[in-house]
RNA sequence: GGCCCGAUGGCGGAGUGGUUACGCAGAGGACUGCAAAUCCUUGCACGCCGGUUCGAUUCCGGCUCGGGCCUCCA
């Protein structure tokens, strides 16, 4: 069997990747906070773990894996959101958690196996919470649970970091009520009118943290293979969300390995975030007609670890080499993989290097199955090339060109093949007629 | 201030202690009614200063520059 190599945030090295189940492979990613659309940045990791996912499916069998992505739809961004069109929080939840979906399905992402939301686990995370308070990992403060950090010896391993340096840099105003500057909330309290739940504590609803935590206990385990997500999450969410595991489950490591995707910047290296206002759409983009797939090889065309710079010629180099690709492209993939496209995704997501091996593939069959690996050319190349309302009248001008230059009428031809390139249309005359696609 | 990354040719971006990455763009040629596509050929590189070494882009140290986290954030 293939052996796969993962860097693990834990102990920041590759590792070999070795499931505690093989039949049963787990993963969990931090999925979406539905409250807006989701900016192209938003979309590395969903691409990034789509194809680790795939690559899992394809060494360990299709069956063996279970990814679940969890949809976090109560959090105080939503319940602004919801104030300020004055409609229901399920109202803008529902609707963002279908853009999510659109968005990535034309990325090319694949659906998780399964998509946990945190509103439908409030009952397991009270549960939990009440667990921490039980064995004194956690206290209850004014209508608040907070995790007591200090509880927990092993606190700060992921991030690397000592107290001394949490406090020393913290930037955030401390609570009067929490025992210690590092405590964090697990339930806060919900006034009249916020979206709340009864609990021990009151009506009030989850922190962060929990959901995630509760989330993988109820659907996949104490502990998992792979926990992913972007860089940014290692400290605190992540962090806490071990903290929170462990001293839940007796000790129990909630992820065997950590996977971190790195950040996308724009034009200046600076990072692409919803606070410094300078994100793009996936919708935006999709809206300018790029293709999803277009968007996808840009994602890919660095290594996941790395920062990518996105621009507008990353994009155009993109549907360049797609273009290339498709041009050689046949068949519907049933051929096994190329062994260097797997080889260089086995270790550690080298898609770059994936990419590379693609370009050199021959068999055009081989070259779709290898290629599926990454999530491209799914589509065949009449699609890619083609597809459009107008596709009869095009053929109808070209049937009309071909004759012209039957009859050596040139300059008829050259005028319709100009009519159409003014439109997009791009006309290649081969030994066997001519083919067109579009730009 | 603390912790952590990165620096490769016009651009994107792998990798390696000694030999071609690859892609995009460019140049020349073949092909074509002209193009396009395709094929062939081709130029261009490893931030700075030291150290280790027979030899460093690759290892070590320092520096400079850039970025991330420490607060919601993929």
């Amino acid at each position: 069997m293939r052996e796969i190599r993962l860097y693990d945030t834990m102990t920041r090295a590759k590792r070999v990747f070795a499931p505690a189940d093989p039949k049963r492979v787990t993963m969990y990613v931090c999925g979406p906070t539905v409250y807006n659309r989701a900016h192209i940045g938003n979309a590395r990791p969903a691409v990034v773990f789509d194809v680790l996912a795939r690559l899992l499916r394809h060494v360990h069998g299709s069956d063996s894996l279970v990814y679940a992505r969890n949809i976090t739809d109560v959090d105080d961004k939503i319940i602004a959101a919801a104030e300020a069109e004055g409609v229901a929080p399920s109202a803008i939840t529902e609707r963002y958690e279908r853009c999510y979906r659109e968005d990535m399905g034309a990325l090319g992402v694949r659906p998780p196996t399964i998509a946990p939301r945190a509103t439908r686990h409030v009952r397991p995370m009270i549960e939990m919470i009440a667990r921490l308070i039980e064995s004194g990992h956690a206290y209850e403060a004014q209508g608040h649970v907070l995790f007591h950090v200090p509880s927990d010896p092993d606190y700060g391993a992921l991030g690397r970091r000592d107290r001394e340096a949490m406090i020393a840099g913290a930037r955030v105003e401390v609570a009067a009520y929490k025992k210690d500057p590092a405590d964090f909330v697990l339930w806060k309290p919900s006034p009249e009118g916020v979206i709340g739940w009864e609990s021990p504590w009151g009506r009030g609803r989850p922190g962060w943290h929990i959901e995630c935590s509760a989330m993988i206990a109820a659907h996949l385990g104490e502990t998992i293979d792979i926990h992913g997500g972007g860089l940014d999450l290692v400290f605190p969410h992540h962090e806490n969300e071990i903290a929170q595991s462990r001293c839940a489950h007796h000790g129990a490591p909630l992820a065997r390995y950590w996977v971190h995707n790195g950040f996308l910047s724009m034009a200046g290296g600076e990072k692409m975030s919803k606070s410094l206002g300078n994100v793009v759409t996936v919708a935006e983009l999709l809206a300018r007609g790029h293709k999803g797939e277009t968007l996808r090889l840009a994602l890919l065309s660095a290594h996941y670890r790395q920062p990518l710079e996105w621009s507008e010629a990353l994009i155009a180099q993109s549907k360049a080499t797609l273009d290339r690709l498709y041009r050689s492209v046949t068949g519907a993939g049933e051929a096994a993989p190329d062994d260097g496209v797997v080889a260089a995704l086995a270790d550690d997501l080298n898609t770059p290097l994936a990419l590379s091996r693609l370009a050199a593939i021959e068999d055009g069959e081989v070259l779709r199955a290898s290629a599926r690996l990454l999530g491209l050319l799914e589509d065949g190349p009449d699609e890619w090339f083609r597809g459009g309302a107008d596709d009869a009248r095009i053929e109808a001008l070209i049937a009309a060109r071909g004759q012209a230059r039957q009859r050596r009428d040139f300059a008829e031809a050259d005028r319709i093949r100009d009519e159409l390139a003014a439109e997009g249309v791009i006309l290649e005359d081969g030994p066997n007629g001519t083919t067109w696609r579009r730009a």
